[in-house]
Order: structure tokens, then C-alpha cells, then sequence
DNA sequence: CAATTTGGTTCTATATTAGAACTAGACCGG
DNA sequence: CCGGTCTAGTTCTAATATAGAACCAAATTG
């Protein structure tokens, strides 16, 4: 088979972040860090998750610079999972994420958990793509302009 | 190893999400679809995919309603791969994983592609997460209100 | 109508994954 | 401070998924 393809030097930034966190794995531990997940335990038995490759994800995505280690804040001798800063601005593919499963993902009146604005308790917005002066952008309303491709 | 884990029946959305477009493939898939590509053969040499995966990949997409089938458009007996609605509704999940990738993935000055506006030229803006009456929202000012807690 | 292109399917070797079994160090009760 | 248990892994194995090549049939091209 050779090795699962590598896209880390791909031109498209897409291609280089799935490269990064586009495994069955590190969005769902990334999205539990958000939640406040922190320890090795917590994460296993909240994904239900073999073991090993909780520890084989962890160890990529702290090699990756997603996640930091830090001694437990409980005063234990053990060690914590937290979201570096790169880590957490991944949060708005969550959110992204999380908005479309919403939307196509469940029957209508079915259940799911929302999120919301701590402040108010109130669901977020919907995001929206927007031009460089504010107008709101539909797929259809935008194109890759690929490397080496001239401006304009 | 029994199966690979199902989340289909999660109550979390990002979970739900992650069981149809999780993989290592779909997304890059989507996101060609997004940039023009409709023909197997244009994906397969572009994405350097094998072409039983991708054909793999092509059925479970269809089946789960993100990309559809239609006549080929140049008038020839072959088949397109279009998105569907719910396909086209990833927008936001590809853009969100571009900005990230950008941000984080590139070394200054290190060229890749950039998302446009087609009207004028420029460069999108970037997304932001906004409450229900519009302050814009960091990852900290939010919180996931799990099913059946209480709202308020 | 022969050659080539397109769009697949099938096959096989290798890689990845899930899950169980095992281990070592931390913590806890006495 | 000693034995038991919890935490956080590592290691092992069996099953599944993937890459890539080989094969094939229908459509298109010359």
C-alpha cells in the first residue's frame, strides 16, 4: 500500500489542515478538549476510544502543536491535554461543523445539544461568509484563485 | 477489530457531521466539487486518489446525500457528480478549514491559493462566530448545552 | 471498425484500527 | 509504609481499510 497519502505540502490550505486534523479521531478530541476534556480517562471513556489510539492521537496532534501537555491543575502528579492557541482557533470548523450536522443531520424535532453564548444562554448565530467590505458571499459567489495565478 | 466506530445516533451534532464527511477522502472530494470538478476522471488524477476508493467514496457520498448524479453536461453518455444541497451547504466547513490552514500551516511568505470574491478579486473575509444579537464570540464565550439540560 | 479514453471492478499486499491484555507509577486506607 | 486500586499508558493480535496494479466493458475517437 505504501503510506496513507501526505498532503502537508499541498498549495491548498484545505488539503494541509485535513492533513492535520482529517483523521476519524482528532476533531472529536479536539472538540471535547473545547468542552473542557483534559485528562487521558476523561477522553477514553467519553469517545469511546481503544486506548492506543487515543495515545497515538494525543502524541500526533501535540507533535503537530494542536495540543500541550501541563501537570494536572488538580495539584496530582498527572498530566493534562490542553489546547495550544493553534488548537483553539480551529474552533470555527467546530462550529462549522456543528451548524451543518444541525441542519442535515437529524430529523425534524429530534434532539441535540446546542451551543450557546455563555453571556446571554442564547444559540449562537449562523455563520456567514462575508466580502473583504461586508457583503454576504454564497458558494457560488467566490473561486480559489490557485498559486502562481495572477491577482485580479 | 469488529467496525469501525459509528456516530450516527450521537446527539452532538459535530459528532453526526464527522460520521459522513470524517474521513480521510470526502472532504477533499467536496472541496474539488466546490472548486468545478465533476467528472470521476478529474477527480481521480487530481486528487491522486485510488480509483477504487474514490469510487467507494462516490457511493457513500451519494448514499448519505451530499453529492448527486446527473447526464454529463458536454453531452457525452457519461455521468457528473454534482453537489446536492446538502452537499453545497459544507461551504462553510471547507472555508473554515482554508482559514485555519492558512493561518497555521503556511511559513511566512510561503505561497498557497486564496479564496475569492469573483466580483471583485479580493480576498474573502474571515469568518467569525456572532451571538443572536451579533457580538462577535471567542471560542471562551460559548458553551455547548448538552440534551435535556435546562435552558436558561 | 480498430484504437483509445473513460469509468469503473477486482485482486492483493500493506497499513491502520479496535480491543484486550499487560505494566508501571500515583493515590488511598489503614 | 504496605497492599489494593486507579490512572495512564504500551504491547499484542485479529479484523478492516487502503493503495496500487491489473483487468474489463462501454463510449468515443480516428
Amino acid at each position: 500500500m505504501v503510506k496513507r497519502v501526505s498532503l502537508a505540502g499541498a498549495d491548498c490550505p484545505v488539503a494541509r489542515a485535513l492533513d492535520v486534523i482529517g483523521d476519524w479521531w482528532s476533531l472529536l478530541i479536539i472538540r471535547d478538549a473545547f468542552d473542557g476534556v483534559r485528562r487521558f480517562g476523561e477522553f477514553q471513556t467519553g469517545l469511546g476510544i481503544a486506548k492506543g489510539m487515543l495515545a497515538m492521537r494525543l502524541r500526533d496532534l501535540i507533535e503537530r502543536g494542536v495540543l500541550e501537555t501541563a501537570p494536572a491543575s488538580d495539584g496530582s502528579a498527572y498530566r493534562e491535554y490542553i489546547l495550544t492557541e493553534k488548537g483553539r482557533s480551529l474552533f470555527l470548523v467546530i462550529v462549522a461543523l456543528r451548524q451543518w450536522g444541525e441542519d442535515h443531520l437529524y430529523r425534524p424535532g429530534e434532539r441535540h445539544s446546542v451551543l450557546v453564548d455563555t453571556a446571554k444562554g442564547d444559540a449562537v448565530a449562523r455563520l456567514e461568509l462575508r466580502s473583504g467590505d461586508g457583503r454576504v458571499l454564497g458558494w457560488n459567489e467566490t473561486r480559489v484563485r490557485k498559486v502562481g495565478e495572477e491577482a485580479g
